[in-house]
DNA sequence: AGCACGCCGACT
DNA sequence: GTCGGCGTGCTC
């Protein structure tokens, strides 16, 4: 019995496969466990998911060829777990069991080709013809990947005269196991938190962490609703006592940075049981964590997204810290959504969820304020401010009052930060003339002007053009810049204060992660006193100033999208963390051409009861989540013509499985691809289950789906 | 992801 | 005339 096996391949699959369970294998198959078996002409490791004896989808299958494991490597509730994402967000099963595990050092080896002592030899020799020696002498300097050939960086018929290296005997391959470098973790600053002290008697944290011990067993989700220290206090309080009951509490936050007080709460009040993961574990590190996990009966672990794959069998919490944070949303690799999964493990596992923010969606905030889960933990803190400074009859890119304060605040030995909206000089060139605009011939979207590397780059594919002396169309003899990025702000600062010490923080002036650290570093020691950056510079964890700058940040809503709103609220909350809580002279401004817009009032004051209010109203009017279940579904490759074709028919199929409402198709582009969109509305999330499966079988494309609800 | 099958330009 | 480019489609 139990004749057949599914089986979900780590590839671009999005469902499991059968195969034939041969009687030797029988005894040995159990879900979990990695497999062997053919896939077309090639044999592939994929994950037994499943072991029946249903009738089979096709008359002659396959067999499984091996079994490589003698106990599961996936405990059943993630396989379930990953079965539900799959089928949420149309990814690869298999894909997301793999980033279930830990990375294999079978999977970080790679394949080089180099240079023999043979081949040395007949390059120094001259005895090899033009190409041939061209390719010897690029791989006398290094090993490289045969897949560096493939790509244009070498003549066309790269990968075909490597071949014949290959054959004559001049050329290896060779197997490089990859080593990561990893760096030290920098060490938490010791300020002593006494977070059970300090809200121990606070009536809200009370309440918030009784209601989460009542709903033990139950599938309830809190949306914990307040500043920072507080949370962290409540978080603190809810793991502590499901620790003290033998179980574990999972806790996922957003990829950059959890904020030390956290860590340091966790560590110092928990030791040995409080379990950290983040992206500079070394393997090694990740194993230990592995083991700890095994060993300890109860304990927290806290990572990002990847997290949530874990196998905790005695989990007894999850928590979802700054909910609203879109690095929640995996979209490199197989797509999912970690704020999803959490709520479907918490349901799986029967236990509670507690979602936390400041700033929380509108969705989430809806729902829990709905099911009597909302837990106000605001205190009557007043939330940081800043002052709206209209800049509509500004000649100039930074307003009079705006150069005034910040003098003011230098003067002042206050530490200054300046967001502004975008990257590079100039969001694209102009002539007044003839009104040409320089677009990127690939992908047709303006190019944005980079002053520093005198550049025109794509924002879309990074194609990269020479800044022309002139108007190509008209002859022209200025281009005017348009829409003044971080550069353009920089140049304006050095003008307005020549003897500040200043710094431009962004992807080009601070390329890895070390530089960025490196001049944030410069900042907190006062080294540097004016900092002017783009969005990139809000995402740092731990930036202080004294006066804190918001440029223009209703650019925004230019994105047609339900979220607009939403994401600016966000945004600019995340930019005011940067005010210094320990400096009492801090303020912070933001320069707008919407002065009177309630999203940015709203978000200026911190008051997310007003933008709440008339966010939801909004949603209700045009039928959005929480009012109703959205997917948005693209579709890559191809003409533009093949896309459009496809997208009919995908609109058509998602009609007759009973779409409520269907937008698009619009055009969209994603890393210099095009692609188009397709935005499809149903009463639920379950009915939208449904309908995205009977109509997405029925397109052949690459797809990514979006989901809201 | 591979790997195959399918149609248009430069070569033994 | 073919060799071979990568565009689209399939894998139980």
């Amino acid at each position: 019995m139990s004749p057949y096996a599914d089986v979900a391949f780590p590839l671009a699959l999005t469902q499991a496969y059968t195969y034939s369970l041969p009687e030797e294998w029988r005894a040995a198959a159990f879900p979990g466990a990695r497999v062997r078996a053919a896939l077309g002409r090639r044999t592939v490791t994929g994950f037994l998911v499943r072991v029946h004896d249903d009738p089979p989808p096709a008359a002659d299958l396959k067999p499984i060829l091996a079994i490589l494991d003698a106990e599961p490597l996936v405990p059943a509730a993630i396989l379930e777990l990953t079965r539900r994402l799959s089928r949420r967000y149309h990814s690869s099963w298999g894909g997301l069991l793999r980033s279930a595990l830990p990375p294999s050092p079978g999977e970080r080896s790679s394949v080089r080709a180099g240079l023999t002592p043979a081949g040395r030899a007949a390059l120094a020799g001259g005895s090899l013809s033009g190409e041939e020696a061209r390719i010897a002498s690029l791989l006398a300097e290094r090993d490289l990947s045969p897949l560096h050939f493939k790509r244009k960086t070498v003549a066309k018929s790269g990968p075909a005269v490597l071949a014949r290296l290959l054959r004559k005997g001049f050329v290896e391959t060779r197997i490089v196991e990859k080593t990561v470098k990893r760096r030290a973790i920098p060490p938490v600053p010791a300020n002593p938190v006494q977070l059970d002290l300090d809200f121990a008697a606070d009536p809200e944290v009370e309440k918030a962490v009784s209601a989460v011990a009542a709903s033990a067993g139950r599938p309830d989700i809190f949306l914990f609703f307040g500043p920072g220290p507080r949370r962290t206090s409540a978080y603190f309080r809810c793991v502590r006592d499901v620790l003290a009951i033998g179980r574990q509490a999972l806790f996922l936050y957003p990829e950059i940075g959890m904020s030390p007080a956290l860590s340091e709460a966790f560590a110092s009040g928990l030791g040995e049981r409080a379990v950290f993961l983040h992206s500079r574990l070394t393997d090694r590190e990740r194993e230990e964590a592995r083991r700890r996990l095994d060993a300890e009966p109860a304990a927290v672990v806290a990572g990002p997204r990847s997290a949530l794959f874990l196998p905790l069998p005695r989990l007894g919490l999850i928590i979802v810290d700054e909910e609203s944070d879109e690095s929640h949303l995996q979209s490199d690799g197989p797509v999912f959504d970690a704020r999803a999964g959490a709520r479907m493990r918490a349901e799986e596992a029967r236990v509670p969820l507690i979602l936390g923010s400041d700033a929380p969606t509108v969705e989430s905030y809806a729902r829990a304020r709905g099911e009597g889960r909302l837990c106000d933990l605001s205190g009557g803190t007043t939330p940081a401010a800043a002052a709206i400074l209209d800049d509509r009859r500004e000649p100039e890119l930074l307003a009079r009052g705006l150069l005034e304060r910040i003098g003011k605040a230098l003067r002042a030995g206050l530490k200054v930060v300046l967001f502004a909206p975008r990257k590079g000089y100039a969001s694209f060139l102009f002539c007044p003339r003839c009104g040409f605009i320089p677009k990127c011939p690939r992908c047709e979207s303006a190019l944005t002007l980079y002053r520093r590397s005198r550049s025109l780059v794509c924002r879309n594919c990074g194609e990269t053009a020479p800044v022309p002396a002139a108007c190509p169309r008209c002859g022209g003899k200025v281009l005017e810049p348009r829409g003044a990025g971080v550069e353009a702000v920089e140049e304006e600062l050095r003008r307005a204060f020549p003897g500040a010490s200043l710094a431009a923080f962004d992807r080009e002036s601070a390329p890895t992660r070390e530089s960025r650290e490196r001049l944030l570093e410069r900042f907190a020691s006062g080294a540097i006193d004016l900092l002017a950056g783009t969005p990139l510079l809000a995402h740092q964890p731990g930036v202080r100033a004294g006066l804190v700058i918001l440029l223009n940040p209703e650019h925004l809503l230019a994105f047609s999208d339900f979220r607009a709103g939403q994401r600016m609220y966000v945004e600019i909350r995340r930019m005011l963390k940067a005010l210094d809580p320990g400096e009492p002279r801090a303020e912070a401004v933001l320069q707008t051409s919407l002065p009177d817009h309630p999203v940015i009032r709203a978000a200026a004051r911190g008051d997310y009861g007003a933008f709440f209010g008339g966010e939801i109203e909004f949603r209700r009017m045009l039928g959005y989540p929480p009012f109703a279940a959205l997917a948005e579904i693209a579709l890559w490759g191809g003409d533009a013509r093949a896309l459009e074709a496809k997208a009919e028919v995908l609109a058509a199929r998602l009609r007759a499985a009973g779409a409520a409402e269907i937008l698009g198709p619009a055009a969209v582009q994603s890393k210099g691809k095009k692609g188009v969109q397709l935005v499809a509305k149903a009463a639920s999330a379950g009915i939208l289950d449904e309908i995205l499966g009977d109509a997405l079988g029925a397109v052949r494309a690459r797809k990514t789906v979006a989901r809201y609800d």
